[in-house]
DNA sequence: TTTTATATGTGACTATTATCACTAAATTGA
DNA sequence: TCAATTTAGTGATAATAGTCACATATAAAA
C-alpha cells in the first residue's frame, strides 16, 4: 500500500510519521462480505484500523443469542480490541465484515509505543474510546427503555444509513438475530411498518420509504 | 491531604511525582450518602478519583427512567468523565455517593497533561477504559438477555459486596428504580426469593442468607 | 398515643414479547 | 419443470413484565 493511499483512507491522520510507521509495522487484511472477524473467546492479536468497509461488532451470550452494538467504519477501531490487547484477554465480542472490508492490523506493541510517540495516535485513541463508549450507551438505551418496534425502525434507520441505500437486502432472520429476538416478532412489526407505509416488504429485501428516515431522525 | 495518605489510598500508583503532582493539582471533595454528584447535562470539569467511599453510575432515559450500570470504589475513575471531559461535553449519566465519598477532582487538562508525562496515569486511564467497557457490558448483558429475577438476585449480590455486608438497607422501589423497572415487580421477585429461604424481608431491609451468595456465584 | 407518612403485599388486568404450529410464497437446483 | 429449500405471514397461546387499585404494616412525628 502507498503513503497516499493510506493517507486518503486516514483523513484525520496527516502525521508523515505515524502514516509511515503504519505503513511500516501494519498489515494489510481484506475480509469477504459476512466474514467472521472475530469471536468470543478468541485472543486478539492486532488493533484493526478500518481502511474500506465496515465491521459490525456483535455481543453474544451463552446461549449463542446476540446483540447487534455498532458498526465500525472507515478510520475507525475498535475500542474493545484496544482494551482486550492490552490485557491479553479474549474478545468479548463477534466482530463480522458487514461488506468487503479492508483493514490494517496494527500490532499491539506499537499501539502502545504510538500513544507516546504520536500525539495524533494518542488523539485517534482517546477519539475511539469517546465515540465507542456512546455507542455503548446508544446500545444500552436501545435494549433497556426502548420497544422492539422502534428498536426496529432505528435498526433499519442505522442499516440504511451505513449502507448509503434505501433498499435493505436482508432477511427478517437476520435482524431478528442481531435484535436478539425472534424472526416471528420481526416478521409482525415489518408488516405494522408497511401497513403505515413506510417501508414495502418483499423476499430477501426491504424498500424504505423516503419519509421513514425523516420520520425517525426527530 | 498528606502525600502518605494519598499513597495509602492509591496503592496501584507509585510515582512519587504523580502522586505529588495529584495533591498539587487535585482538590479534595467530600460527598455525603445519597448526594447527587453529577447529572445528565451537567458539565464535567473534573476527573473524579475515588480516595473513599463508593459512587454508583447510573443511565437515564428522557423520562427519568434509571439504570444502575456500575459502582465506582476506592482508586479508581470514571471512563465517561475522561471521555466528556475531553471532548468538552455535558454528562450522559447520573452518578449518585453510594456512601459517603472522598474524590480527587483531577482538572481535565492536567489528565491530559499526566497521560504524556506520567507512565503510571496512562497506565491508569488505560485500565479505567478496560474495566469500564467490562462493566458496560455486564449491564448491557443483564437488560438484553436476562430476566428480572436473575438481574434481581444479582443486583443484590453486587450491592452485598460493595457493602460488604449481608444486610441491605434499601427499599424495594430503589431497587426498582436502579434496575428500571416498577416497584410491585421488585416486591413480588423478592417475596419469591424469600419463599425459596434465600433472604428474609423486612420493611427497609433486606436479610440475605448465607448459601444466597454461592448459589449466584457460580 | 394518635396521626401521618412511608413501605410493602397482592389481586386483577393489560401490554409486550416469545413460542408453537402451520400455511403460503418465492427461489433454487436437479 | 418440478421437487426441495428458504423465506415470510399469521393465528393461537404462553411467559414475562408493567399498571392500577387497594389493603395492610411499620415507622416517624406530632
Amino acid at each position: 500500500m502507498e503513503l497516499e493511499e493510506l493517507k486518503e483512507k486516514l483523513p484525520n491522520i496527516t502525521d508523515p510519521n505515524l502514516l509511515a510507521a503504519m505503513l511500516k509495522f501494519g498489515t494489510v487484511h481484506v475480509f469477504q462480505q459476512d466474514k467472521v472477524i472475530t469471536e468470543p473467546g478468541q485472543f486478539i492479536k492486532m488493533v484493526p484500523v478500518i481502511l474500506e468497509g465496515a465491521i459490525k461488532i456483535i455481543r453474544m451470550d451463552e446461549e449463542g443469542k446476540e446483540l447487534f452494538l455498532y458498526y465500525l467504519e472507515q478510520g475507525e477501531t475498535c475500542a474493545l480490541s484496544l482494551t482486550c490487547c492490552s490485557a491479553s484477554r479474549p474478545s468479548e465480542i463477534k466482530a463480522v465484515a458487514e461488506e468487503k472490508t479492508t483493514l490494517l492490523g496494527i500490532p499491539i506493541q506499537k499501539h502502545e509505543e504510538w500513544t507516546d510517540q504520536f500525539k495524533q495516535w494518542k488523539e485517534f485513541v482517546a477519539m475511539t474510546y469517546q465515540s465507542r463508549f456512546q455507542e455503548m450507551l446508544v446500545a444500552l438505551d436501545a435494549v433497556a427503555f426502548k420497544r422492539m418496534d422502534e428498536r426496529l425502525m432505528r435498526y433499519i434507520v442505522t442499516k440504511m444509513k451505513q449502507q448509503k441505500t434505501n433498499e435493505l437486502h436482508t432477511t427478517h432472520q437476520e435482524i431478528a438475530n442481531e435484535l436478539g429476538t425472534s424472526r416471528e416478532v420481526i416478521s409482525r412489526l415489518l408488516k405494522q411498518l408497511e401497513k403505515k407505509k413506510w417501508i414495502e416488504l418483499g423476499r430477501n429485501i426491504i424498500y424504505i420509504r423516503d419519509d421513514f428516515e425523516e420520520l425517525i431522525s426527530n
